[in-house]
Parts: structure tokens; sequence; C-alpha cells
DNA sequence: TAATTCGCTGACCGACCGGTCGGTCAGCGG
DNA sequence: CCGCTGACCGACCGGTCGGTCAGCGAATTA
């Protein structure tokens, strides 16, 4: 099985046309963007893209399909480590933050799928990954609570949506909220993530005063 | 002849073509839906939308106003109140919730305009909207601080980051998710609310094993 | 009753859509 | 040198797009 990483040496346009591609789709959405448009960012011909790829749909499951791989990639190499919970979580959080605001037209890309799943208009790709990816992250603070860090009456999986959330809601409401005087995080992801963090881990409640 | 508000008692088809066009731009996205769709939907002749809306544009940024002035009369009803500040936030976040379920249509258009902006393509009267509302909660947690209820050392911006992603996370990637066998609260919003309040006002760390 | 307004429509327009087709050209095995 | 392959292109196809317009029928007004 000598399957190597790269796909071959020669020097096609498949590469500019689905970089082209991934900008144009996450930018404007699927029916937005014409495919002549595609081509000219790629610099080649309209015709040349239905060459490789045979229709639009194909073009954009395959930009899909890239972003997924990228994604899940970025994501394996946050499992590593020995640390306790609370060190793990944080550097899955800051990770996953830092992941998505790398690849921004990714991010948008599929946070736009995971929109049109509910219209029924949507790949079925995008909702498995984020499905993987949520179930990994559950496994992770379930051990967490069986080593005894964790509140064992919590449900793991509502942890997971408050960590997964956060990084969601940072990428995609910042440009909406970043102006307000109240927000001063707005360009600072690691001081959002570290914040989120000690939130969840030591509660909003003030201490002196709980019932 | 531009008329002011077509708030007339007349008998026309706007109500139907702007229900449409919430309906149909909700499910595929501005460019995905044509006139002749909209005209369908609302049983009336394509003409007849240009008759009234004069442009696409305007009758988009029509359907948006109109989701905002919606979500915003909801959101005024839940200012009431002189409980604690944990009664408040409880009874907020699940509002807040509620709202976005009953009106999906809205939220998902509302949330596709947040994406959108990012590129330069959206609407700014969404991104008022959504920073107005926020700023209003960001207000209610500060008060809360100052009453001794929260902790003090907590940016309340960032409190409010987490209660409203929270929510947005349940709507927008709860289809994703839901058939997850580790996800038990997908079809229970105020148990997810509750979840989620109580998570945040305790923290998740152990009690018995902190540092 | 005659004139005017108004909501509404089908027919129509130029532009552009996704996709196809005939053909050019560089590279490569024989 | 030949014959073949595949990347690539300009021109073109049927169809749909957003938008326009003259005019119809039913109210309203005078």
């Amino acid at each position: 099985m000598n399957q190597s990483v790269s796909t071959s040496t020669t020097a096609s346009a498949v590469e500019p046309i689905l970089a082209a591609a991934e900008k144009l789709f996450s930018e404007s959405g699927f029916a937005a963007v014409s495919m002549r448009q595609i081509g000219d960012e790629a610099g080649v011909s309209k015709a040349n893209i239905f060459h490789h790829f045979g229709t639009k749909d194909k073009l954009y499951k395959t930009v899909i399909q890239r972003i997924i791989q990228a994604s899940t990639q970025l994501l394996d190499e946050l499992d590593s480590g020995e640390d306790d919970y609370h060190a793990r979580l944080s550097r899955f959080h800051r990770g996953h933050l830092n992941n998505i605001l790398s690849n921004s037209q990714g991010a948008c890309l599929l946070l736009q799928e995971s929109l049109a799943i509910r219209s029924g208009h949507g790949q079925q790709m995008a909702a498995e990954l984020l499905g993987k990816q949520f179930n990994r992250l559950v496994k992770l603070i379930y051990m967490g609570q069986q080593a005894g860090e964790l509140r064992q009456d919590l449900d793991p999986a509502l942890v997971a949506s408050m960590l997964v959330s956060a990084n969601l809601f940072f990428f995609d409401a910042m440009p909406v909220i970043a102006h307000l005087d109240s927000v001063t995080f707005a360009d600072d992801p690691d001081k959002y993530s570290q914040g989120v963090i000690d939130l969840l881990f030591k509660g909003i409640a003030s201490r002196e005063n709980e019932k």
C-alpha cells in the first residue's frame, strides 16, 4: 500500500481551484458563487474546473472534505499529554480556538453547513466530523470525572457543549460585538480561553454568598 | 413614491410575501432563493413582489428588520422581576433559548447574517441588534457583581458570552449531535438551560479535589 | 357615469447561470 | 517520428436570474 501523502507531482491547477473555491464559498456561500468567479480567482478557465471536478456540487464536496481532513488532523495533535484534567481541558480549549481562528475560512464553511443541515440542504459529512470530535471531548471529560477531578453529577456532554460553544461564539460573534466597550478580550483569544476555563472550573457564584 | 410604513389595514399580499421570504431565506440563504420561488410560496406573482418591495435586497432587509423587531420585543419582556441574580440569569437564559427555538427561522437568518458580516456581505442591522442585547445582559451581570452575588473578578462580558453561546450552540449544533448517545438533553431545552446555569454558577471542578 | 387610483398580473428583457463541445497543445512510450 | 493521453481553453447551449412594463379588474372618488 504505497499511498504517499502527495497526490502527485504534476503541477496541475487542482490546488489553486480548491483554494479559490474554499475562499469564495466561505465568503458568500455555495449558491452565491459562480464557477466563472472561481475560475477567475484561480487563474484558470471555467471549463477546466469541470474537467477536474465534474460538477459544482462535487467541487463543493471536495472542498468540505478537505477542510474536515485538515481539522481532524489538527485536533489529533491535542490528544497527547498526561497532565491533570484542568490542564488537558485548558489545552484542548485553547488549541481548538486556535484551530478555528487559523482556518477561519474552513470554520465559516462548516458553520454554514451546520446551519444548512437544519433545513436538509446540508452535507452530512460536516455533521459526522463535528459529532466525532464532540464525542472525543465527552470521553475526555468523563475520564476527568472518573479520576475525581471533575464534579461527577454533571452531564459530560453538557460540559463539552460549553467548551465548544464558547469557541464557536468567539469566532462567530466577535466581529459583531468586538466594538462594544464592554468587551475587552476581543483581540486576545488566549486570554479569552483562559477566562472561559477559569470561569467553568470555579463557577460564577460568589463564594461568600452561596446558599 | 415610497410609502412610509406599510401598516395599513388593507388585506394586501405583503404579509404572505414576507412569511414566504422569511421561510425560504432562512432555509437556503439569500442567493439560493429566487423571487419566483417566493412568489409561488406566497401565492402571488413574482411581479407583485417587486411592486411591493422594489428589489430583492429591499425585501431581504425588510425580512431582517421584522425578525429583529420581534426578537427585541420578546427580549424586553424578560427584563422585569426583582429576584436574586441566580433567578434573573436563569430566567433570562431559559427565555432566550425559548425565543430562539420558537422562531427558529429568524434565528437561522440572524446567524447566517453574523457569519456573512465577517466577509463584509452582511447587513449591519443584525449586528446592532445582537450588540444591544448583549450589552443589556452585560449590565445585568455587572449589577449582580455589585450586589455581591457574583464573583467580582470576572469579566461580565465573558459571563454574558457563555450564556449566549450556550444557547446558540444548542440551536445550531443540536441537529448535528442530537443522535449521539452521549447527549441526553437534546429534546429538553429547559433541562439544558437549567444544567447550564447550574454548571456556570457552581463550576465544574470537584469541590473535594481543588488546589 | 366617468375618471382615477390601486393591487396585481403575464409577457418580456438582458445578463448570467451550470454545464457541454470541438479543438489546441505539451508530454510520453514506442 | 508517430500515436495517444490528459490538461486546458473559447465558444456555445438551454434555462433561470432580477427586474421592467403595459394593462386588467375592482374599488374609490367626483
